[in-house]
DNA sequence: AACTACTCCTGGAGGC
DNA sequence: TGCCTCCAGGAGTAGT
């Protein structure tokens, strides 16, 4: 599922395929991914507009153009984004459905932007959970002030001290529901949590007011290691349930019944705060 | 504050 | 092969 590295991957495409060029087509099949805020709906009011920078905020993306609309993205579960430039080069990240190298555009796709050197920027979504936000510039900072974010892992503000003030706050709740919580800390999802929580060794029904000053040091460096590594290859490969490793990433998630990395602990599976939950029956200890 | 349940939605997997 | 059921979970909201 699109989090933090995997958001990041698509910026960075974006970015690098069309910043600097204009609109000449801006196509959208699926009217309900698009909604507007004060402002008239219709992607086709892009047509026109150049692209000045690609950002991002946790997993939610701004495409800033010279003029009004704005676009803020957030691809959810199954949200995808490819970019094709004029000499056929792909580049694709987020969701894996559909598969990176099928031709495009398929019948997920609900988004096409051409741009004027034939650029195009195309958004799969299989299952209808992303969302497309047009708002003009004065709305963008209030829009993302509103998802209450928490900081995010790399953020030099996220000191032990703060971490540990944070854990304290929220000393009943679990690690694993916490870490989801996006104003906790923001751009993990299922995936990064229990990756973090691995690298930790930390159980993920620990009490977030249970852990010493050498487990909070661990968690923040935990959750900084495992988006850290997962960049460079573009975010986690898991389809299916079944996780394909690069580079020993990911080492616990999707790989129920394997053996840990670490310890040779057999990985389990079960279910928490409603999401699957995976962890080393050897190296994270309930206690 | 903590927790659960529900919504959005479809494609793939597993059962028979 | 074909039908059926179930499951995956990011964010938001509502209810306990």
């Amino acid at each position: 599922m699109p989090e933090l590295p995997e958001v990041e991957t698509v910026r960075r495409i974006v970015d690098r395929a069309a910043t600097g060029k204009q609109v000449v087509g801006a196509l959208c099949t699926r009217p309900r991914l698009v909604e507007a805020l004060d402002t008239e709906l219709g992607i086709e009011r892009l047509i026109g507009s150049r692209l000045m920078a690609v950002e991002r905020r946790a997993k939610w993306l701004t495409l800033r153009f010279d003029r009004d609309p704005q676009v803020i993205l957030h691809l959810r579960m199954t949200g995808q984004v490819a970019a094709i430039t004029p000499d056929g080069a792909r580049e694709v990240a987020g969701h894996p459905v559909p598969a990176y190298d099928a031709p495009l555009p398929v019948k997920s796709t609900h988004l096409a932007l051409t741009f004027d050197d034939g650029t195009l920027v195309y958004l799969q979504d299989s299952r209808h959970f992303a969302r497309l936000t047009l708002l003009p510039e004065v709305l963008v900072e209030e829009y993302l002030t509103g998802r209450a974010l928490g900081p995010e892992p790399f953020e030099a503000a996220l000191t032990p001290a703060l971490l540990a003030t944070m854990l304290t706050a929220r000393g009943r709740t679990k690690l694993k529901p916490l870490l989801l919580d996006q104003s906790f800390v923001s751009g993990l999802g299922n995936i990064y949590v229990d990756e973090a929580l691995h690298h930790a060794r930390l159980h993920p029904e620990r009490r977030a007011g249970s852990l010493d000053t050498d487990e909070i040091a661990r968690l923040r460096l935990a959750m900084r290691v495992v988006l850290e590594e997962a960049l460079p290859i573009g975010g986690a490969h898991i389809h299916h349930g079944k996780a394909t490793q690069i580079n020993g990433f990911p080492r616990v998630h999707a790989r129920k019944g394997e053996l840990c990395d670490r310890c040779g602990g057999v990985i389990e599976k079960y279910t928490l705060a409603g999401r699957g939950t995976y962890l080393c029956v050897g190296c994270q200890p309930r206690v």
